[in-house]
DNA sequence: CATAAAATGTGATCGATGATCACATAAATG
DNA sequence: CATTTATGTGATCATCGATCACATTTTATG
């Protein structure tokens, strides 16, 4: 019994090269983990799933790390995408003021990121971990590229404030706070706190964060406490 | 040479029985935990540390998740118990009107929160993760305990909606908008995300994130964007 | 086109790990 | 004191991450 005649596990057909072992294992183990949690996930298994040696992993990554980071690597680059994607498709047919259009920029941004968190579960939590943010040389997030989730988000104040729905005063400081809660609410459905409600109670309390944040954002009496 | 002349390694002396063994492993895994990872940590070399057979950590607790679910556990309690003592030794001597104090107890709890995550980044990370409100049969977050972090949350809640810094329909769903906003500033500043920032820079967004809460719960103009 | 070079995959192997077991010792109980 | 219970030991097993020399395929080069 060659190893041609073997019948192969469902994956696309290789004959010795698999073709995407790099993307293909991306993709599997984003499965396995949220099947099994991320210490449950060994690289021989995923290797013996997708008909390869664990060696050969190793020629697209150094170690274990290196793969989970760049997962997070392609999570910061997705959640960027769908950003830019869930703005356009949405406003497109606009024709409002330019508050309410900044406002509904702005929505429409802090939605794609909790869609994409809530839809991405293993994803965004492994962005937010040790292997993503917290890595010890992590230089991704401080990168003010252009298609970068943060800068998105600033660009979303900048046009509120060019808008006139929030004050200069306001827009300082504020992509740290907006941030803040985007991700708090977004971070929250995610790690099992929420758990027991539905979609659409979830999708009501990021609601409600928003309008909280414009509501305080738009108010210029801001005091310690 | 036997057992007994070997050099304990500056833990506690023990003969045999360890004395404290599972509180032992706990403080330890925090502190191997921050070293090393969550999977760079061993049950066999912190047993090794303790001067203990690796299987002897298996008498109390089940498995290596056991263990690191302990640990989540002992966070949400000591969280409590900081919120209240923070609280407590806060406005005892404060003679103020009610808004004002309501204010004030809010604020510290706020603080106390932000002050246990950025104190106990790993606990506070574990808490969250996969082995805390993560895991499948976790209770001990939806049990509403008096000294329950998020119990104590609503109850400062009640009190600004009892002095009249907020409406009663601004006190309605404002415990996970509120959790939502205090957790969101203490998990990105304990992700790594706010790395380049100093202590005084972190709680100051942690302040500008209490004003803005405070501000927009205070408004009852609250509308769907 | 042929051949060298680079990329990718294999199988064997090493040390370390999580977990379990029968057995040993200490502590608590009556 | 004797027995039961709690706790620790050492050996052991399957699995894992990682590395190695070697094999195969693809790509680049003359």
């Amino acid at each position: 019994m060659t190893l041609k005649n073997k019948p192969i596990s469902q994956q696309q057909r290789h004959s010795y090269h698999h073709g995407n072992l790099s993307g293909a294992i991306k993709e599997l183990a984003i499965k396995l983990i949220a099947e099994h949690g991320v210490d449950g996930f060994s690289i021989r298994q995923a290797a013996g799933i997708l008909g390869v040696a664990s060696s050969a992993v190793y020629r697209h990554y150094q170690d274990k790390s290196a793969l989970l980071k760049a997962i997070c690597e392609d999570g910061f680059f997705r959640l960027g995408q769908q950003w830019v994607s869930l703005i356009e498709s949405g406003v497109v047919s606009m024709d409002a003021t330019p508050q309410a259009m900044s406002l509904a920029r702005f929505s429409l941004g802090a939605d794609a990121y909790f869609k994409f968190a809530t839809e991405n579960p293993v994803v965004f939590q492994l962005m937010f971990g040790p292997y993503g943010t917290g890595s010890q040389d992590w230089t991704l997030f401080q990168t003010h590229s252009t298609d970068h989730p943060f800068a998105m988000l600033c660009k979303a104040l900048d046009e509120l404030k060019s808008a006139g729905v929030i004050s200069e005063k306001a827009r300082e400081n504020a992509e740290y706070l907006a941030f803040s809660m985007i991700h708090g609410i977004s971070c929250l459905a995610v790690s099992g706190v929420f758990k027991e409600m539905t979609r659409d109670q979830l999708w009501e309390q990021l609601m409600l964060v928003k309008a909280n944040l414009i509501s305080g954002l738009s108010n210029n009496n801001l005091q310690r406490t």
